[in-house]
DNA sequence: GTAGGGTTAG
């Protein structure tokens, strides 16, 4: 008789009865388990047929299967349509508001949580962590503190799971004296616990507390879990503590935490911020599963360690792999490196990316959404390519003072001198405060446009103007500019009576002035000064000798030569470099390794030719 | 039948 009634799934073929309430109920565990959303939804209808869906017990079963199998709608739909066939028990709600904190959505368990205290259904120790979580995730404080005075009502204080997300809870708004009040007065504290304030005290850059909270976790005769090592390793990252992140890395060894990518992440981050790319690289090779924080590591390590060729390879494999798609940290973390490079096929390549997977558009968080599209404008900037780096520019729907100077120094540096000004005017306009930085900028445009009376009129405005003190670097654009304009006293004067300390570079600046319209006597000066605040630097001792070299003063530049020798400082090879293709092209002085060298060399005999034919029409 | 931590860029 049964028979006819339900045909048997393959799932039930392990039970030696028909299928009833538990096996149904074991079968939705298994599926939620393995996030089967066609198994489950499979199961949902022979229990709709055969009459199942009265019970709380598989109502509750269902909106957790569909919850874990990210089918959210569903759970939902589960929730609201049940709700005339059974009343809903405090399960019910718990499942459904856990449903919406697993899917990330805190604003619809406010919305229910609401619902139930309506309907009179008592909260539980289960209820409280999600609708905790729900309240931080929707940034209301105020809420956050009702539930927990809610906490205190229902005695609940004391629950571990309960404390641990009030004291999460706190942590994210970084009240650390609620947070750390709650802590206290837990009778027991778990790892979970004591990782909260780990990480709430890594939060507010409390370091030392936090490893404090390591040593008496430890005093408590506690374990640290994984959890626990990924925070502390965060916080040895931003301290640069490489002594006491290779303790953990034995640590984690020992434990056999290895085998979590996180920890692993957290490894590779540590050893690359603590300049050990090779250490990192091994964690990195050793790693069976990797996911996209391990990709976008690894090549963060090979950015902050100046590997920018490196760096744009490892992107390039990101995308032939297809494996992980390169996301808004990995571009962030390669855009730095083509704009070193000025790698513009690879920048070219990121922004169209970007434009199609909606990065840096409409971000839920607007400071990425800027942040993005300030690194595309400097990529632009960067490689030459102002028309581009303008129409990202206009079209960005909110710009910071970063975007601006960008903008002023990219047209700083290619000599549209104008063009940066006239930003800087507009930048006024919008009624946006310049900082230091827009001020390099605006005098380096006046410098690269010769410019001179109105850098040097910017420069005496700065403090009056615009309440800006001039540093080294401001008065290393104006100092550089007079030198290049020959006005070498004028430059001299403002160098020896600039009310702060000059160093090397303002000097090198000078020297290189002295040297392009050859005043041997302002060159030694400047030359001793530079050699004395830098000896290592080879820079100086080449442009003194070319000083004398131009003056003919043979005898005095083979004196520097020796003085250099004797002084070991090595002449660092000058190189350039050009994206043709697919590959970035490098040259280095007098390099002859380039297979097409002798058409590269050919080519740039004509257009000496060319350039001594133009100078003598 | 239901619950709590972590890591990557500036």
């Amino acid at each position: 008789m049964y028979k006819t009634a339900i045909k048997t799934p393959n799932f039930f073929r392990s039970f030696s009865s028909l299928p009833n309430l538990t096996s149904y109920i074991t079968s939705l565990q298994l599926c939620a388990h393995n996030t089967n959303l066609r198994q489950g939804k499979k199961l949902h209808s022979y229990m709709l047929i055969n009459g199942f869906l009265t019970s709380p017990l598989t109502i509750t079963s269902l909106i957790n299967m569909y919850s874990k199998c990210n089918a959210i709608s569903d759970a939902v739909l589960v929730f609201n349509t049940s709700s005339s066939t059974c009343e809903h028990n405090v399960f019910a709600y718990n499942a459904i508001i856990a449903g919406f904190i697993f899917n990330h959505l805190p604003k619809p368990v406010l919305r229910v949580y609401e619902k139930m205290r309506l309907a009179g259904v008592m909260m539980d120790k289960f209820t409280f962590p999600c609708v905790i979580k729900a309240f931080s995730g929707c940034q209301d404080v105020v809420g956050l503190k009702n539930v927990h005075g809610l906490v205190f009502k229902f005695g609940l204080d004391h629950d571990l799971f309960v404390g641990s997300a009030v004291v999460h809870g706190y942590l994210k708004f970084e009240l650390m004296v609620d947070a750390h009040q709650v802590f206290d007065e837990m009778p027991d504290r778990d790892v979970v616990l004591w990782n909260a304030m780990i990480n709430g005290y890594a939060q507010i850059g409390e370091f030392d507390n936090a490893l404090d909270c390591l040593k008496k976790l430890r005093v408590d005769g506690i374990v640290p879990s994984r959890f626990t090592v990924t925070g502390i390793l965060s916080v040895l990252t931003l301290k640069g503590d490489l002594y006491n992140g290779k303790a953990i890395h034995g640590f984690v060894t020992k434990m056999g935490y290895l085998s979590g990518v996180a920890v692993c992440n957290a490894l590779i981050d540590m050893y690359g911020k603590c300049k050990c790319s090779l250490d990192a690289l091994d964690i990195f090779e050793g790693m069976v599963v990797k996911d996209i924080y391990s990709w976008n590591s690894i090549i963060g390590v090979h950015q902050q360690s100046g590997d920018h060729e490196e760096t744009l390879k490892l992107f390039d494999q990101m995308l032939r792999d297809k494996v992980f798609c390169p996301d808004i940290v990995t571009v962030t973390t390669v855009l730095p490196a083509c704009s070193h490079l000025a790698a513009l096929r690879h920048g070219k390549e990121i922004h169209a990316y970007m434009i199609t997977k909606g990065l840096g558009k409409e971000d839920e968080d607007r400071d990425n959404d800027t942040y993005i599209n300030n690194a595309i404008m400097d990529m632009y900037g960067k490689c030459g390519c102002m028309h581009e780096a303008r129409l990202v520019f206009e079209h960005m729907s909110s710009k910071d003072s970063a975007s601006w100077n960008i903008m002023i120094m990219g047209y700083a540096m290619h000599g549209f001198g104008n063009e940066a000004l006239s930003l800087f005017h507009k930048m006024g306009e919008v009624n946006l405060t310049p900082d230091e930085v827009t001020l390099v900028g605006v005098l380096s445009a006046c410098n690269h446009a010769g410019l001179v009376k109105e850098g040097q009129e910017f420069l005496s405005e700065m403090k009056s103007k615009y309440k800006i003190s001039p540093t080294v670097e401001h008065y290393t654009c104006v100092i550089d500019m007079l030198g290049r304009a020959g006005l070498l006293d004028q430059a001299y004067k403002l160098l020896s009576e600039m009310p702060i300390e000059a160093n090397s570079v303002v000097w090198r600046a000078f020297l290189a002035a002295c040297r392009l319209h050859g005043d041997a006597n302002l060159a030694e000066i400047a030359a001793r000064k530079v050699i004395d605040l830098e000896p290592e630097h080879c820079g100086s001792y080449v442009l003194m000798s070319n000083v004398y070299g131009t003056l003919g003063r043979y005898e005095e530049v083979s004196d520097v030569r020796l003085n250099m020798r004797q002084q070991s400082v090595k002449k660092t090879p000058g190189c350039s470099w050009i994206e043709f293709g697919d590959r970035v092209h490098v040259f280095g002085t007098g390099d002859r390794t380039h297979p097409d060298e002798d058409l590269i060399y050919s080519e740039l005999n004509s257009l000496y030719m060319s350039m001594g034919l133009c100078h003598m029409t």
